[in-house]
DNA sequence: GATCCTATCCTTAGGTC
DNA sequence: CGACCTAAGGATAGGAT
């Protein structure tokens, strides 16, 4: 997309990799987002940018209802990432 | 995109929620993973399906560099994540 | 990093298996 | 849920602020 085609690797250029990772965190989140709200769905994002500045996404739906699987790892990190209850509401952390 | 633009909003179809969520899961996991490579960034992206399954991403890179800050909860979560080694590569858990 | 702009490539709704 | 197909709306590279 854009005006060339980008190679999926690493961007050498630090500038290069840091305009990209604006314009692509503010694709993903959006695609999280309309993610969670279309099909009703907890979902959660967390990156950090090339400095190191931590971004977190979170859907609109907060609980889940699934068949319990204790062996399920998912579950000790949704209860973890609840537990803490971030309150950003996708917007960056500090 | 598409056929029809999509207002943003719970498709209230049970069977559209879940063929929509397939393939924006596929379209949103594909990007994370692009993120992470472009940008050579860490990245987590959790969600759960209409029906409860969950799937998993992780970008990549496995490791952080950033100015700690004792009061930023996502160091806690980070740590999570990273403590309990989840070991699928982008596949569905379970 | 955020925002604006445009050309160009990409994702995806709807339908079928 | 996944895969395949196509048309049409969406994301984004590059450049500038």
């Amino acid at each position: 997309m854009g005006r060339v085609k980008l190679k999926i690797k690493r961007l050498e250029n630090t500038n290069g990799r840091q305009a990209t990772y604006g314009k692509r965190k503010h694709g993903i989140m959006k695609k999280a987002n309309e993610l969670s709200i279309l099909c009703d769905i907890p979902i959660i994002l967390l990156m950090f940018s090339p400095t190191g500045k931590p971004s977190l996404c979170k859907g609109k739906r907060r609980y889940v209802s699934f068949s319990l699987d204790c062996g399920d790892l998912s579950l000790i990190f949704i209860f973890f990432i609840y537990l803490f209850g971030f309150h950003n509401d996708n917007h960056q952390l500090a």
